[in-house]
DNA sequence: GCTGCTGCAG
DNA sequence: CTGCAGCAGC
């Protein structure tokens, strides 16, 4: 089975990009999308049902915005932190479209688009901290029910320096600050593991490039898509990598799918 | 000598497109631009000079905007109606920036931008008929100067029925009302001719094509850019045509180039 | 409708 | 550098 995370940056600006890479990844099972953008109403399903695909979504209008798209139907599906946790816990943090999931083959696949955080010491960075405390109270209650859980999506952190293509300014700069990495490793100890590290020791491996300043020809990158797996599907898991091929397209998404095997 | 005019809906967003039309056209001595929708400071006149040619700006954020783009130096040019009348006479009508002219080889070339008028009794159509008043004062006051006067530009008004695709709604449309035509066929009496006119005599000709329901296809179109001419200027003239060529390319302006010879 | 701009977000 | 909303113009 593999599982696909891509956060597309509009689905419907790069329908044409998405479509394409399912039909050279046919054996990808299921794609979880982010920043889709667009409202349930206006998303087009239409284009990946005709490719046989079923479609899973939770969007609101212009951020945000998460899916599944899945060659089976997927069962259990669950939108936001509210599916399981109680509101006075979720309070406000389902108003932003960031939570989906469901189950294929007894795995529950868990898609986030974790918060940017804008900058150390904003009111978004704030809300981001938030949003993750908020998520570690839903994983630690996924993982209550299912010993084969497959977390992935755009975490919007780097947990190691060798997922950023600098050392500069890092303790300093939004996605790869101490806090933040210590967040999602206190997160990652209630039990999963990057299935990327389980193949790759190397640093250099990219899922993200600004579109600023040229960024992807000088490989100016940061790995912060990612795969967590509980120790059941990591001890599976036989492959987990990046495609950039999708970064070198025409109006490329600034993400690239990342891929899971097990 | 000739001399183009283009509404080119923004010079940045159109910049190789004009440059292009610039390399292609090397006889055109100037070449007035309306809605550059650029203020003076972000106007890219780098481009231009690299290719030997002299800049004359008179912007503002956003919206309208005339220039000169020229060959030679130009001289005597102004910016704005006040520039020659009154402070009295031209009111807030300077506020937007639709005047420009400068003198090449003893002629004053005048570039214009006359207001669209939105609709027929809106507040923006009293503004344009307030506005064609003044112009008429600004071009009188010209020709007491000068027996050399190319006045060009959009002037958003078809003066014969001829001059548009069809003869539907055409008094109550903007551009094309009785009182427009009166008012423009009203300035041109003090001494200015349609330089088009002096060979073409056939209506069909167009130079500006709605955005929307695929206009330019099917040559739903306006004759609403012209060149009027002195008569001295008029007697010189020996072509006049619009080059419908860079309304083909890709996220054209809706207008096209107009040229005129003498 | 179709485009361009501002302003925001990433 | 890109996408979207909201607006304005035509």
């Amino acid at each position: 089975m593999q599982v696909a995370s891509w956060n597309v940056n509009s689905v419907r600006t790069r329908l044409g990009h998405v479509t394409d890479w399912l039909k050279d990844n046919p054996d990808v099972d299921v794609l979880c999308l982010q920043e889709t953008k667009v409202v349930d109403t206006d998303f087009p399903k239409a284009p990946f049902e005709e490719l046989d695909y079923h479609v899973y979504i939770y969007g609101q209008k212009a951020y945000n915005g998460v899916a599944l798209i899945s060659k089976a139907p997927l069962e259990e599906v669950r939108m936001g932190f509210g599916a399981i946790l109680d509101q006075e816990t979720v309070g406000d943090l389902d108003d932003q479209k960031r939570v989906i999931s469901a189950v294929l083959d007894g795995v529950r696949i868990l898609n986030l688009y974790v918060p940017n955080g804008s900058s150390i010491g904003s009111e978004k960075y704030a809300y981001k901290l938030r949003w993750l405390a908020v998520l570690k109270q839903y994983l630690s209650k996924t993982l209550e029910e299912t010993t084969k859980l497959n977390v992935c999506g755009d975490f919007n952190i780097a947990l190691e320096n060798k997922d950023i293509y600098t050392d500069e300014k890092r303790d300093k700069h939004i996605m790869s600050s101490p806090t933040e990495r210590e967040t999602l490793a206190e997160i990652l100890t209630i039990g999963l593991a990057d299935a990327f590290r389980k193949f790759t020791d190397a640093g250099g491996h990219f899922s993200w490039w600004d579109y600023r300043a040229a960024s992807f020809r000088r490989n100016m990158g940061w790995r912060i898509d990612h795969h967590y797996l509980s120790p059941e599907l990591y001890e599976q898991a036989t492959r987990c990598w990046i495609d950039i091929e999708p970064r070198k397209l025409e109006k490329p998404s600034d993400h690239t799918p990342v891929i899971v095997e097990y």
